[in-house]
Formats: structure tokens, C-alpha cells, sequence
RNA sequence: AGUCUUGUAGCUCAUAUGGUAAGAGCACUACACUGAUAAUGUAGAGGUACGUGGUUCAAUUCCACGCAAGACUACCA
């Protein structure tokens, strides 16, 4: 047997072990199904150990309810779409994304994505199978597939049927020069915020409904108007306002003035210019109308409002910026568009050819219909690349000449296109929407929601319920490429639309088209060959799906909508896709089988992720909930506590990890160290740690017992079978008892999914309590020679911890579990067949268990009261006095308990004796009870504390008799329960004594002539033992011991009295007595010890 | 920039919590123990509970502000 651990090796053993006997992803066929679903992790790169938490979470449930005998059900996946793939096939090949479907085609494109997917995936499976969460026949999503896409296309087609499917426009940022829209990931890149100074202008508008409280003023009412970009003034169509600050009129220059009463202060240096007419809050000229500015547009003609005050509910005004009113052009600013949808205001558009277009083109200049020779000018002139710059905010601040109370120059953060340098704008680009702020959409979700258990966290499950609470209709398609292609047709006209569900109909539509002679070929030829449907031969992405043209009931041609879905909505959409739901297991999912799913866990960020998503699909198509418990985990973060980032360069190479440390520490240590909802510091020093302390001394049992059984020739079959035969001794019911004490908590924590309490119990359990106590005192019954009842008894109480203890600590350790187990319990093929023990509260033995915690108690204060004498523990002592209490009377009559004490600190008596007899070693002092006393006495508490700190131990024995108090100068009498008496220490010279309340021991340290004689034989016997281990004799070989006549003589008298005992002790034959002093060589004899004795 | 979370020994983390002696483990030092031994025991050292202010007889705990880290939403007039 190796003594040496290596868990990397153990776990590859088991591996293969496992996968020629086939448990890989071994399933339990029952009717009770649990079901997890995997969130797709996004395939952009190599993985990270921050990766695995999640999947190692899943895989502990699956083992623990496979244990549990239910058929889990568990589908790996993921993402492989979206922007990370594009960005970084964008970077290795050195182009942009304008670039794509001009100098490189799409088709290559997503052939280069594609095959670095394939690429990924396998560096993917062979990690996850290297943390121990197995994939069986290459039974896993991911997202890229083709009928993955059909079943999202499905959904599509269904959230269509229900009408909540719309197009609108939303505002990106967007760089005209690229001549696309910017990610906020690209926007967030290093570099990107550049400062540049720009127009700080302050216009007059005309305020067109005055509220009633101005009545007295006749003149005209303009309203202060704070802008940066005078660009977008043009299409304004509302002011903002905040509604709980203070605004003023006031008069200056005979123009009448609203503005905030901050703004007053550094608008205006010379106070006593302007005079103040009125000071009001701002809701009192909320929904007040204004003159339209320019009026060079007018506004789409909706039920919308237009040229309106509008409050600010989403905190966009700073009070000490500007005039606390800024102006809302809904087509070009972020925060005008989400207010402009919120407050429900219309934007402005130009008509042109039956389209609507924004006044600024995709070239970010203004269209050419733009008054006063703005028209086909650059909006800003940046965008120039000659020097013959035409400044459109200049232009546009010398057109508003009258207009403009105040010009500054402004010096601020923008952000710029990371590829061109040029600032992007804020553009509308038109997008699919699915609405989800319908009334009866939103409560559908809203009351879902309700139904979801979140585990441990309800501050979660209040984020999750605040996020839906506020929900915002979700746009769903992006001007990208590598993606799930939108399954939209319209005619230019946009008139006609059609929406395809399923793979057979856009082939059918195809062949319609192609009879119209609007194609030549069907792409999906092969897809239907003699009735087998053959989903790898075709391919679903935009390339092939961009030249399909369809045509609809009149024969019109109809042109793909060219987006590609959300990457959220791929994953959103597992709960139906990875079944390919509902061209195949349709039976899984209608009669609820495979869903809803019983587990999910992802990190927190998935919060408005995943959860959100795949809860939202779930509500509109199946008016039902996706999962019924999530369990949101910690983010692992590197051991600074900061995020890990290839960036940062702080990530860690998995597989070396794993490697070094096997995925048994790994996983433990995850689960270990710190509460699911917390984020982990991982830091490989605690691996090694972990390793050190956890994993040894859990082989070391295996060992020991291993090594032991070996030579009785006991196995656990055998023992199991003369069960009723054996009596099981004090310690043995203890550890018996704290197993299953552990054991019925550990079955409780597993339901609530808590493991990192289920790893600190079994780590206590095996470390603490099995080891460090149980082998420790039950060794010498194994060393015995004699093979007893109280061997037997021994050996079977180990066994039965032991197998108890691995299977419990399977799901979390699979591998080292597994090897254990095979090479102790050979009756089964694998821990995996188990059952999982549950406590049996017969066994547990409270009593035994609390004498058992005082006996360690105890013991822990002879030795330290020991350490305070420097007596070593090999020195026999003659006695202990404990005092007796009400904690320990009952073991005071116990023989066998009192036994181990002796044992453990080598003390030949304890006496119980009563508190009395010791009354003059002992300081009595007296505590307040705060909590009491504090709300009765309030202020005079500090009063009273003085009080009794300065009693005397005459005036205290006193208090005790009467049981209460009476301070006279205070007039307050306090009951017993005021207070209680405490117990100090006064120090002795042969006695030493242990005070602390009512746990008083004495050890009596008076150390005899015979005494001493034994000390020197216990010396004598560590020492040949230390020779034997020394020398590597094994531990049966037997020995003689020689010693040199002349030191021998000195201690022949001992020697010949405890002559058996040595000799039983050191495994020696005979001592035999020598007249010369060997050479060193005798040490190697294999048979012979000489020992030189020059002690005493 | 906003919202939320976290901040306890050198490190990783608990418990309880408005109550007067703040707990483990690791690491460190000393001594001991040891035929499971890269283990173990005892002791020592180590804390103004992130800082400041407030409420209270009493604050690590409640409140406010600030600092640091993390998450999300954003980066705008």
C-alpha cells in the first residue's frame, strides 16, 4: 500500500475504473426524477477555475439524489454565439466588423466562429470530466446547433402567435465612422473615454401653457435650458425637469426666467442683476406645454406627448450642474430615449419613400433636407478627416443667437469607438422587442416569480423580484453575425410579415419560392432524404439564411429581417431547446417529466442573466415556472478578492491545479471554504492546506485500518456477519453516536442544498472526532495481540464510520471516496450503489456524547495545568481532584470514562471531593447580569458595577447566603437573578489548580521515588521504540534489546520489576546484558537493539 | 455615475448579537506526545470588529457620512 497520497492518481484510477465498468454519469432508472438544468457557460475562450463552481454544485446534486434513489436528469450545455466569439475571431484575423461581408464574406466568418467552437468544446468536456461532472454519450446543447435553433425559432414563432413580438427603434451608441453599433463591453475597453471639450450652452425656450400661479406676469415665461449638444436640438421634443428640488422666476434684462435656485448662484455673477419673483418646486410646472425650439421637424404623429415638462423618475438631473432642466431628444441620447419610453414622449423622424429616418444618416451627418446648409454636414467634427472642420454646434449656436442666454466651454469624459478613435453617438437602430410590460404579461411573470424557492438568500430573491418588478420590454436582436438568425421575412414595405416556426416549413416556404422562380435551389436539399431527417447536413446561420427569399400570400418577395437573436435568448430558451422541444420529447416536457426543473445554480450575476431569461420564456410559453429552486452562488474571485480576468492576468491555469491537486481538493475546497453566497478568495495555499490536514488524515484511517485488518486477516464482511456477537465498548457508542448525530444532519443540510455545513461536519467529524480521538485512544486495541471481543468490537465500529462517513462524502469527494471504499468494502462493485445512510436516532446516545465533550474538557485542562508545571505527560502522576457539579455528576460515577481520562494525562486516581473542601484555594467575585439590570437601572448600572468590584470576599460569602443584594447608598436591592458569582483562581504550591465558574480541578504534582522510577520507564520503552522506527523494523518484527553492564547496574532494580511490561511494550524477546560497548553496526542486526542508557 | 452587498487576528472563515472576557482552523514561537507521523497535544503571541460622527445606561451589532472590495445598471444632458 502507497503511503503516500496522491490524489490525482486516485482519481485517475477511478476514472478509468469508472468508465470501463460504465458509471460514468451513472443513473439510478427510477420513476422519481430530479431534474437539473445547466446553465450554458459561453464558450469565448479557454476555461477558468472560476468556470467550475457552478457545474461541481450540480454534480453534488446529482450524486447526492442519485444516493438518494432518484433518476436525475442532467444536460450539460453551452452558449456558443454572441459577441466575445466575434470579437476575438475579429482580433485574430485583424479585421473590424464593418469589414465583415465586404473584405472577408459572413459565410467565412462563421466558419471561422464555428471552428473555433469545435475547437473550444473539447478542451471544454475533457475539463468538466476532469472535475469530476461526467458527459455520457456526448449527450449535451449547445447553442450553435441546428436543432437547437429550430427549437428557439419555435419560440419565436410563438411569442409571435401571442402578438408580443414588435419592431421599434432603440438608441446605441453607435460610431458613424465604423458604421456600427458599439457593444457597452467595447465601450468599457481601456482608452476608450477620451476628454475633449465641447459647448456648454444655455437657451431660452418659450413657455407656451403658463401654470396658474404666474398669472400676474404677462410677459413671455422662458424656461433655462442647460444642453452639450446643440446638434440634438433639432429633434427635442421635451424638456426634463426634477420635481423635488427648487426652480425660481426671476426677471432679468426684462426676460422672465425659469431656472433652479442652485443654478442662480453661478449662472448669474452679479445677483443683483436679476431679481426673484417666485421660488416653487419643480411638479408645479410638470406636464406644462413649451414652444417647439427649432421647428425645422415636426414629430411622428402618435398618441404621444410632445413639447412637454416632464419629470425626471429616473435621476438623470444633477443639481449642481446646469440649470436642473435639461432637454430630451429621444432619437440621439441614451438617457432621452428610456425617459421618452418611460413618460411615453414621441421622437422625431423624417419621412422619406413611405420609411421613417432619423434627421442625422448611419454617416453621422445630417440629411439632406436640414435647413440653413446643415444639410450632408458632419454632426460633429471629428468626423472630418481634412482640417477644413464645419463645426454643426457652431452653426447651430449663431442660428439661436437671440435664444442663448449663456456660452461655456466644457470640459469632459466622452466615450470614443475603440477602433476608429472617433466619438460615437447615441443613434436609433432599429430593433425587434418582445413586450413584457403588457399588463397581464408582466403579472403572469410577476406572480410566477412568486413560486421560486431561492436557497439561502432572500436578499437575492428581493433583487430578482425588484428587477422584475421594473422590467423593461426586452430587445432580443442584434446587428451581429455570429448568431441564431431572427426567423422573420418581410416585404420592403414591411406590410407582410412571416415568422418561421420549424426547419420543415422554411423548406416548404422555399419551395414556393422557387416555383415562383425567386430562387434556384432549395439549401435544405439534403435536410429530408427518404424520410430521415438529416440535421447535420445543414446549416442555420446567417450566411445560408440572408439569401433565402420568401414570398408571401400575393406573391411579393420577402427579404430576411438580417439580425441575429440575443445570446440571453439562446440560453433563455434551454428549458425547451436542449430536448429539442417540440419536434422530439415533446411527452418530457407537456406532461411535465423534464420540466420544470427541480435545480438550477449559477452566480449571482446571473440574476438578470439566465434566471431572468430562462423565467421569462418559460412564463409566455408554458404560463408555468422554469425551475423550482435556485441556488445563486459566490463568484470566485483570486485571493485579493478581486475579479479574475484574463485582463488581469491574475486567472489560473485549471488544469495545472487539478493536476497537482486532484479534483477531490478542488472540489472540496470550493465547497469548503466559504458559504455558497460568498464570494471565494481562491487562493492555492489553502489548497495545499486542505490537502495537508483533510485528505491525509482521512487516508491516513484508510491506512491504518487497512494495514491493521491486514494483519488479523478481519475483513468487514466478516464482522458485519458475527454483528449480534460483539459488544461494543464506551467509545465505540460514542463514535457510533456522534455518527449518526452527523449523519441526521447531514441528510437536513442536503435538502436545503448547504454544503458548505455538510463539509465542515464531516471535516470536524473525521478530523476531530474520528482520528484525533476515537483511533487515538481505541489504538493499542488494534496493536493487541489477542484477538477479543474488544478487537472485533474496535475493528467494526472503525469499519462502520468509515463506510458510513465515505459514502456521505461521496457526492462532494467522488474520487477518494470510490478508491477507499474499493479496497475496504469488497462487496460491491461502487459506492455509487449505495443508498445514503440516514441517522438512526436509537444509536445516538446523548448522555454518552455530552460526557464524552467533558471528559475532552477535562483532559485539555490537565495537560495544559501540566504545560504550567512543565511536568511532561510520560511522568505518571498520582492524582486529580475535580470538584463536583451539577455538569458532572454523573460521569463522577462512571468507572470506564474516567478510565481514558487517566490514560490520556497519566494520572493514576481521580477523586470527585466537594467545592467546600476547597473554599480557601478559591476567589469568589461577583458579575452584573446586564441584560437585566441595564433596562431596570439604566444610568445608575455603571454605579452599581463599582459597587461590587469593590466588595470583599467576607461581604461576597455573605451575599451568597442571602441570595440578594442591598446597596444602601443607592437604595436598590437586586434578586439573584441580577447577578451571578463567579469562581477565580488562587495559586498553590504542590497543588495546582483549574478555575474557571464552576470547572475547578486540582492536579496533585507531588512527584514520588516510585513514580519516578515509572516515568524513567516510560522514557526507556519511547526510546527503543523510537530505535525500532528509526531503523525501519516493521511492526511485528521482534527484537533483543542489549544494554551495557556497567549503566545497567544503575537501574537493574527497575528493569528487572517492569521487565515483562518493557518487553511486551517493545515487542522484544529478551534483554540481555552486554560487557562492552558495540560498535554502531549492531543497529543493523535486524534482530538486535543495543540501547545506551545514560540517563538518570 | 446610480443601486445593492461586503468589511471581524497575518490568512481563511464562524457563532451570537444592543449587555461589559469577540470564537475556530491555518501560519508563527516554545514545549510535549507519537509504530496512522508531511499527523497530534498544550501554551504563547496576535483584535480600538474599515474610519468618523450620532442614538443609548450600554454599539462590533442600530442610524448617517466617508473609505475599500465586489455585483448589477449604466457611462449620459
Amino acid at each position: 500500500m502507497n503511503n503516500k497520497l496522491e490524489l490525482y492518481k486516485i482519481y485517475k484510477k477511478i476514472f478509468n475504473y469508472w468508465k470501463k465498468n460504465y458509471l460514468i454519469n451513472f443513473k439510478k432508472k427510477n420513476k422519481k426524477k430530479f431534474i437539473i438544468y445547466d446553465g450554458p457557460p459561453s464558450m469565448n475562450g479557454n476555461p477558468g477555475i472560476h468556470h467550475i463552481f457552478s457545474r461541481i454544485i450540480k454534480d453534488i446534486v446529482y450524486r447526492f439524489y442519485t444516493l438518494n434513489n432518484y433518476e436525475v436528469i442532467n444536460k450539460l450545455g453551452w452558449d456558443t454565439h454572441g459577441l466575445p466569439i466575434e470579437l476575438y475571431i475579429e482580433k485574430k484575423l485583424k479585421i473590424n466588423k464593418s469589414d465583415i461581408g465586404k473584405s472577408i464574406s459572413i459565410k467565412k466568418f462563421n466558419k471561422y466562429c464555428k471552428k473555433f467552437i469545435n475547437k473550444n468544446l473539447n478542451f471544454w468536456i475533457k475539463f468538466t470530466n476532469k472535475i469530476g461532472y461526467f458527459i455520457k454519450d456526448n449527450k449535451y446543447y449547445i447553442t450553435c446547433n441546428s436543432k437547437y435553433i429550430e427549437s428557439v425559432w419555435w419560440i419565436i414563432k410563438q411569442i409571435f402567435n401571442k402578438k408580443l413580438l414588435y419592431k421599434d427603434y432603440k438608441v446605441l451608441p453607435y460610431s458613424p465612422i465604423a458604421g456600427t453599433s458599439i457593444s457597452y463591453q467595447e465601450l468599457n475597453l481601456p482608452n476608450t473615454k477620451k476628454k475633449i471639450t465641447i459647448y456648454s450652452i444655455y437657451i431660452l425656450f418659450k413657455l407656451k401653457t403658463k401654470p396658474y400661479f404666474f398669472n400676474k406676469i404677462k410677459n413671455t415665461i422662458h424656461i433655462l435650458v442647460w444642453t452639450t449638444t446643440p446638434w440634438t436640438l433639432p429633434s427635442n421634443t421635451a424638456l426634463l425637469i426634477k420635481d423635488n428640488i427648487y426652480y425660481l422666476l426671476i426677471k432679468y434684462n426684462n426676460l422672465y426666467i425659469i431656472t433652479s435656485k442652485k443654478s442662480v448662484k453661478f449662472l448669474f455673477n452679479k445677483l443683483n442683476t436679476i431679481k426673484i419673483l417666485y421660488k416653487f418646486k419643480g411638479e408645479k410646472i410638470i406636464n406644462c406645454e413649451y414652444y417647439q425650439l427649432l421647428k425645422w421637424f415636426k414629430p411622428l404623429n402618435n398618441n404621444k406627448k410632445k413639447f412637454i415638462i416632464i419629470k425626471d423618475t429616473l435621476n438623470i438631473i444633477k443639481e449642481n450642474k446646469g440649470s436642473g432642466i435639461i432637454h430630451i431628444a429621444p432619437t440621439f441620447g441614451k438617457d432621452d430615449y428610456e425617459i421618452s419610453i418611460k413618460e411615453n414622449i414621441s421622437s422625431i423622424f423624417y419621412k422619406y419613400k413611405k420609411k421613417i429616418i432619423p434627421i442625422v444618416d448611419k454617416y453621422g451627418k445630417y440629411i439632406k433636407v436640414v435647413p440653413y446648409g446643415l444639410g450632408g454636414k458632419y454632426v460633429k467634427n471629428s468626423y472630418y478627416n481634412n482640417k477644413n472642420k464645419f463645426s454643426v454646434d457652431k452653426k447651430i449656436i449663431k442660428i439661436l443667437k437671440n435664444k442663448i442666454l449663456i456660452i461655456k466651454k466644457y470640459k469632459h469624459k466622452y466615450p470614443h469607438c475603440w477602433r476608429t478613435n472617433k466619438p460615437i453617438i447615441y443613434y436609433p437602430i432599429e430593433s425587434w422587442f418582445i413586450n413584457l410590460t403588457k399588463k397581464n404579461i408582466k403579472n403572469r411573470i410577476l406572480n410566477l416569480s412568486k413560486k421560486i424557492n431561492w436557497i439561502t438568500n432572500t436578499l437575492i430573491k428581493n433583487k430578482f423580484i425588484d428587477w422584475l418588478n421594473n422590467i423593461k420590454d426586452w430587445n432580443i436582436t442584434r446587428t451581429r453575425y455570429w448568431g441564431t438568425p431572427l426567423p422573420i421575412w418581410s416585404t420592403k414595405d414591411n406590410k407582410s410579415l412571416l415568422v418561421i416556426g420549424s426547419i420543415k416549413e422554411l423548406y416548404n416556404e422555399i419551395n414556393k419560392s422557387i416555383k415562383l422562380g425567386y430562387m434556384k435551389k432549395n439549401p435544405f436539399k439534403k435536410w429530408i432524404n427518404k424520410n430521415f431527417i438529416n440535421y447535420n447536413k445543414i446549416n442555420l446561420h446567417k450566411d445560408i439564411l440572408d439569401k433565402i427569399i420568401l414570398s408571401n400570400k400575393n406573391g411579393k418577395k420577402m427579404y430576411r429581417e438580417s439580425y441575429v437573436l440575443d445570446v440571453w435568448f439562446d440560453s433563455g430558451s434551454s428549458t425547451y431547446a436542449q430536448y429539442h422541444y417540440p419536434f422530439k420529447n415533446s411527452n418530457l416536457i407537456d406532461n411535465k417529466i423534464y420540466y420544470p426543473s427541480n435545480f438550477i445554480s449559477e452566480g449571482t450575476d446571473q440574476i438578470r442573466g439566465w434566471f431572468f431569461t430562462l423565467h421569462i420564456i418559460s412564463s409566455i410559453i408554458s404560463n408555468n415556472i422554469s425551475y423550482k429552486n435556485v441556488l445563486p452562488l459566490g463568484l470566485i474571485l483570486d485571493k485579493n478578492g478581486h475579479k479574475m480576468s484574463k485582463s488581469k492576468g491574475n486567472t489560473l491555469n485549471p488544469f495545472k491545479l487539478i493536476y497537482e491537486y486532484g479534483p477531490d481538493c478542488i472540489r472540496w475546497y470550493l465547497i469548503f471554504n466559504n458559504n455558497h453566497n460568498k464570494n471565494i478568495k481562491f487562493n492555492i495555499k489553502d489548497l495545499k492546506k486542505i490537502k495537508n490536514k483533510f485528505f491525509n488524515t482521512l487516508y491516513n484511517i484508510f491506512i491504518f485500518i487497512y494495514n491493521y485488518s491486514n494483519i488479523d486477516k478481519y475483513n468487514y464482511n466478516y464482522l458485519k456477519k458475527i454483528k449480534n456477537k460483539i459488544v461494543f465498548n464506551y467509545i465505540d457508542k460514542w463514535i457510533i453516536s456522534k455518527l449518526n448525530n452527523l449523519l441526521l444532519k447531514i441528510n437536513k443540510y442536503f435538502k436545503i442544498f448547504n454544503f458548505t455545513k455538510i463539509s465542515r461536519l464531516i471535516n470536524i467529524f473525521i478530523v476531530k472526532d474520528l482520528s484525533n480521538w476515537y483511533i487515538r485512544l481505541s489504538r493499542n486495541r488494534f496493536w493487541k495481540n489477542t484477538k477479543d471481543n474488544d478487537k472485533k468490537s474496535a475493528y467494526l465500529t472503525l469499519f462502520i464510520c468509515l463506510k458510513k462517513i465515505l459514502i456521505v462524502s461521496y457526492p462532494i469527494i467522488p474520487f477518494i471516496t470510490e478508491y477507499i471504499y474499493l479496497k475496504l468494502y469488497k462487496d460491491k462493485i461502487s459506492i455509487i450503489y449505495n443508498n445514503i445512510p440516514k441517522g438512526i436516532c436509537k444509536l445516538i446516545n446523548r448522555k454518552i456524547e455530552y460526557n464524552m465533550y467533558i471528559i475532552r474538557k477535562y483532559t485539555k485542562i490537565i495537560l495544559s495545568l501540566r504545560k504550567r508545571k512543565n511536568i511532561k505527560v510520560r511522568q505518571p502522576l498520582s492524582s486529580i481532584y475535580i470538584v463536583i457539579n451539577k455538569y458532572n455528576k454523573e460521569l463522577s460515577k462512571l468507572i470506564k470514562p474516567l478510565e481514558i481520562i487517566k490514560k490520556e494525562v497519566n494520572v493514576k486516581k481521580i477523586s470527585f471531593i466537594n467545592i467546600k473542601n476547597i473554599n480557601k484555594y478559591i476567589l469568589k467575585k461577583i458579575k452584573l447580569n446586564y441584560s437585566i439590570v441595564g433596562p431596570k437601572y439604566k444610568s445608575l448600572v455603571n454605579k452599581i458595577s463599582i459597587y461590587l468590584n469593590n466588595l470583599n470576599q467576607k461581604e461576597i460569602y455573605k451575599i451568597i447566603k442571602n441570595k440578594y443584594i442591598y446597596i444602601k447608598q443607592l437604595n436598590i436591592k437586586l434578586n439573584n437573578k441580577d447577578y451571578y458569582i463567579l469562581n477565580q483562581n488562587i495559586n498553590n504550591k504542590d497543588n495546582l489548580i483549574y478555575i474557571k465558574n464552576n470547572t475547578i480541578i486540582i492536579l496533585n504534582t507531588i512527584i514520588t521515588d516510585k513514580l519516578k522510577n515509572e516515568g524513567w520507564i516510560r522514557d526507556f520503552i519511547r526510546n527503543i521504540q523510537f530505535i525500532r522506527k528509526n531503523k525501519n523494523f516493521k511492526i511485528t518484527d521482534k527484537i533483543y534489546i542489549l544494554l551495557y553492564k556497567k549503566s545497567y547496574l544503575i537501574v537493574k532494580n527497575i528493569i528487572k520489576k517492569y521487565n515483562y511490561f518493557i518487553k511486551n511494550e517493545t515487542l522484544a524477546k529478551k534483554i540481555i546484558i552486554i560487557n562492552y560497548k558495540p560498535n554502531n553496526n549492531i543497529y543493523y542486526n535486524s534482530k538486535f537493539i543495543y540501547y545506551d542508557i545514560n540517563l538518570i
